[in-house]
DNA sequence: CGTGTGCCCTGACAGC
DNA sequence: TGCTGTCAGGGCACAC
């Protein structure tokens, strides 16, 4: 997936295709994603007309006039194609609304797809522990520095915590501890509250940044709209062990957590 | 409770 | 060309 900025992206670029139509049908192909679809699904969604669509977290989220909420998660690889046509290969569900015709793909079929009656934010299991959003307000250096107080944890793995901070993912968290000169391994609680002072605004700009630009990708993001790709991937750290960092240092990639951290040694400590 | 590990699944790519 | 190994944006179940 998509991080916060590609649902964001997501989420906005469905909007037009969905914010005040009634869903005229809902079709599941292979309702397997990583749990089961609801298996009144597409009956309780078709018919009903969208409200509004969000995004919390990673997930977002598609509201109807029926008090429902349909949240979903891209997982590493999830995308909603535009392009109509036939269902293909890795297609899970499909909704149609004033002649579009959207389908959620999932190759590896690690997203989600969840139904809450009322209100998610506090019905939906996975939104009841989570952080606060990185670009809100309530996201500032006194509120890290309260939440990492005694985290003997790599602040990596920290802020990879959804219940820390909700939407980071790996490639912005290697990015903005870049930014802020941080050594991913150094353990939560020792970073210095003036760095948390500096790591703060760094998650905000690396996050807005990539919003702005219409959200990152990798292969195998495609935008609502279909269209192949976005800019982006100039990445100060991420995917390129090896190359100069801005500090003339020398990129390097260890495994935390058995995932990727890239970062200099020179510049981050 | 906090922390670290491994796994879910499929596809792309590098190297032989 | 075809095989094998490695890696991939996330999250969760476990074990300690």
């Amino acid at each position: 997936m998509p991080e916060l900025p590609e649902v964001e992206t997501t989420v906005r670029g469905l909007a037009p295709f969905l914010e005040g139509q009634r869903l005229t049908a809902v079709t599941t192909f292979r309702p397997d994603l990583r749990r089961a679809f609801p298996a009144d699904l597409a009956q309780r969604l078709t018919g009903a007309t969208v409200t509004t669509l969000s995004r919390r977290a990673k997930y977002g989220v598609i509201s109807t006039d029926r008090d429902d909420h349909m949240i979903f998660h891209l997982g590493m690889s999830g995308r909603w194609r535009t392009e109509g046509g036939a269902a293909g290969k890795h297609d899970h569900l499909l909704i149609e609304a004033a002649g579009h015709r959207l389908f959620l793909h999932d190759p590896r079929r690690f997203g989600s797809v969840d139904l809450v009656r009322g209100d998610p934010l506090t019905l939906f299991p996975a939104f009841v522990t989570l952080g606060p959003e990185p670009l809100s307000d309530d996201f500032d250096a006194g509120y890290l520095a309260k939440a990492l107080a005694g985290r003997r944890a790599p602040i990596k793995a920290m802020l990879l915590d959804q219940t820390v901070v909700a939407g980071l993912g790996n490639i912005y968290v290697c990015e903005a501890l870049n930014m802020a000169r941080i050594a991913p391994t150094k353990a939560a609680a020792d970073v210095s509250k003036a760095k948390l002072a500096v790591l703060v605004p760094a998650i905000k700009d690396v996050l807005a940044a990539a919003i702005a630009a219409g959200g990152s990708t990798l292969r195998d993001f495609l935008s609502p709209d279909g269209d192949l790709g976005y800019f982006a991937k100039d990445w100060r750290v991420y995917g390129r062990e090896g190359e100069a960092c801005q500090c003339g240092g020398t990129i390097v990639r260890i495994v935390q957590s058995g995932r990727s951290t890239f970062a200099c040694p020179k510049c981050q400590r």
